[in-house]
RNA sequence: GCGCCUGUAGCUCAGUCGGAUAGAGCACCCGCCUUCUAAGCGGGUUGUCGCAGGUUCGAUUCCUGCCAGGCGCGCCA
């Protein structure tokens, strides 16, 4: 957090309650002060709008009841003006210097700044993606593979103990499918009806022989299920070798079938029964989710016998608790959003708080667009274009950054011609070439052998409405990493990081950074330079928390 | 029928403790490179914040209803 707002924020409270104590205004002393910057420079560098809260309670006019916190305020430290505006707000503009000392905590704290500890003490386990293991990773998977990447790390960086997590469903029918389907590919018969019909089957038959030729020869129901092993093993090694490209690193595989095997299904279910929201009804076991606000109870036994996939989600939710994590946070695709009331179900029947221990993140869908038309064919899945397809269609910056700039619960176009482009559409470069500028002055200033030491750094030489609007927008960083983590929405990182560097930009266009000609290096020059430096740390800081890179040449 | 999400500029979209004149990029017009990366900067044009009510000093933001679009409602996995 911002050292600098958070003085300011207690120096205001503790002007209220001087006012209330002398008397001269009467009511409750507000728990907390929230200061804007705002979107007008006239408007000082902070403002709030406590006294137009405060104004019913003490039933007096908001703007007496501003002046008179104005007059408790004047003399605080770095404060160098205060004004009372329009219906009551009180605009504060702080001394520069004061302000400029910024440069020396981002500098000090490096890749560090912008951490906290909001999240610190709390254990998570975040999983996102989950897929099949019967085909390659779909656009259907390409938003959580970058977005809840980027959240791992921005819940890191907010002092959380984050365990990033991937549920193999490898058990079922699907998987039989997928087993029968490369079985048939390599034996040369026709793909059953409902099989997997993509061209990566027919690589994956080859695949499978070609590492052991025996399998062919097996008896028909060993060969099905030796097939399906081996297939398995190649398709997940490859999901694992895409998402590596793209950057996204799981801490966790956790299998299905692991789950069954240690016997957390029956586990599960005993501990749910002890809860006492187990019923057996038309020979099968069911939970009564209903209790929680489900929408119809749900069967964990079927009257066969067999264990319903249901079971092993709440076989899992509970496994996840035993291992200690306090937060579950679910990342699912838009078609899975009846999943949150089972799932909030599933953690009231086991006894826990389905609004703190658990959280369904429901993303929308991703189309994209090439040519002016919807892409939807991939040679090798058959049906829907791969995380591997857009990759290599825009390459994984571009694609990291992209999908991670938006709401996940909003639907998103992505445009593959704008991401192939290096200009302003394409918001990624216009971020990275900041840090890039930002490098090369730096590569300038040694070859110039300018002094960059802290040391040297005299933060009154930083007065300039550039550099002063500049530092506004660094010390807003550790907010902004706060509140993405508190809210689960990296993508306010991307957004800060689009306004900072089009606010080095203008810093870039109006104040000269290094010597002119044959002009002897400064103060200034010094000052300016480590200002640089600051914003390059915080670009390096919030692309990193993307998962983006940042340049030092391009 | 029930449920979740969305509706903001010509286009793609930001905008959480309800705040001042609703923002950005693109598109369109006009300027700026004989010294730090022009993948940049500055200026101009662009709006019934889906519609209708309610809550209040104040609503794009909160509540209710409606309209439009997307998605989902198996003893499938």
């Amino acid at each position: 957090m911002s050292s600098q707002v958070q003085e300011l924020e207690s120096a205001i409270k503790s002007a209220i309650d001087r006012a209330i104590a002398s008397g001269e205004i009467s009511c409750e002393a507000p728990t907390t002060i929230v200061l804007e910057r705002p979107k007008n420079r006239d408007h000082g560098d902070y403002a709030t709008s406590i006294a137009l809260q405060l104004a019913k309670a003490v039933g007096m006019n908001p703007r007496e009841i501003a002046q008179i916190i104005c007059n408790h305020l004047t003399g605080t430290n770095g404060i160098s003006e205060l004004e009372v505006a329009g219906p009551g707000f009180i605009n504060i503009t702080l001394n520069r210097a004061n302000q400029a000392e910024l440069v020396s905590t981002i500098i000090t704290a490096g890749s560090r700044f912008g951490h906290g500890d909001e999240l610190a003490g709390i254990r998570i386990n975040l999983e996102f993606i989950s897929a099949n293991p019967t085909g390659p990773l779909h656009l259907g998977h390409t938003r959580w593979a970058a977005v809840g990447d980027a959240l791992g790390r921005v819940l890191s960086a907010a002092g959380a103990d984050v365990t990033r997590e991937f549920y193999i469903n490898d058990r079922g029918n699907q998987m039989d499918l997928f087993g029968a389907s490369v079985e048939a590919a390599a034996l040369g018969q026709p793909i059953p009806d409902d099989g997997y019909k993509g061209e990566y089957i027919g690589d994956l038959a080859k695949a499978v022989i070609a590492k052991n030729p025996a399998l062919i020869s097996l008896p028909e129901g060993q060969r099905r299920e030796a097939f399906r092993e081996a297939a398995y093993e190649l398709q997940l090694k490859d999901q694992q070798r895409v998402l590596d490209i793209l950057g996204t690193h799981f801490d966790i595989w956790f299998s299905e079938r692991s789950l069954h095997a240690q016997g957390a299904v029956e586990h599960g279910i005993e501990k749910l029964r002890a809860q006492g929201h187990v019923f057996e009804e038309e020979g099968a076991i069911w939970l009564r989710t209903t209790d929680f606000g489900d929408d119809k109870d749900r069967v964990l036994t079927k009257s066969d016998g067999s264990f319903s996939y249901f079971s092993s989600d709440t076989a899992y939710y509970i496994n996840k608790r035993e291992r200690g994590f306090d937060i579950c946070i679910y990342m699912l695709g838009a078609d899975h959003h009846g999943y949150i009331g089972r799932l909030k179900a599933i953690a009231a029947c086991a006894g826990d708080d389905p609004e703190y221990n658990i959280h369904v993140l429901i993303g929308q869908l991703v189309k994209i667009m090439e040519g002016g038309q919807e892409v939807k064919l991939s040679k090798r899945a058959g049906t829907i274009i791969t995380l591997e397809e857009l990759v290599e269609k825009v390459g994984v910056d571009a694609a990291r950054y992209t999908l991670i700039r938006y709401p996940v619960d909003t639907p998103m176009v992505m445009d593959v011609d704008i991401l192939r482009r290096n200009t302003n559409e394409n918001p990624v470069y216009y971020v990275q070439y900041a840090h890039a500028r930002i490098a090369a002055v730096l590569r300038n200033a040694a070859e110039l052998n300018i002094n960059v030491n802290l040391e040297e750094f005299d933060s009154s030489q930083l007065n300039h409405d550039r550099e002063n609007e500049l530092l506004g927008k660094l010390a807003e960083f550790p907010r902004v990493v706060a509140v993405a983590a508190q809210l689960r929405q990296p993508h306010r990182i991307a957004r800060y990081l689009e306004d900072l560097a089009g606010t080095y930009h203008g810093f870039y266009a109006d104040c000269r950074v290094l010597p002119m000609g044959e002009e002897n290096p400064t103060a200034l020059h010094t000052a300016r330079l480590l200002l640089c430096t600051s914003t390059k740390i915080v670009i390096a800081n919030g692309l990193d928390l993307l998962g983006v890179s940042a340049p030092e040449r391009m």
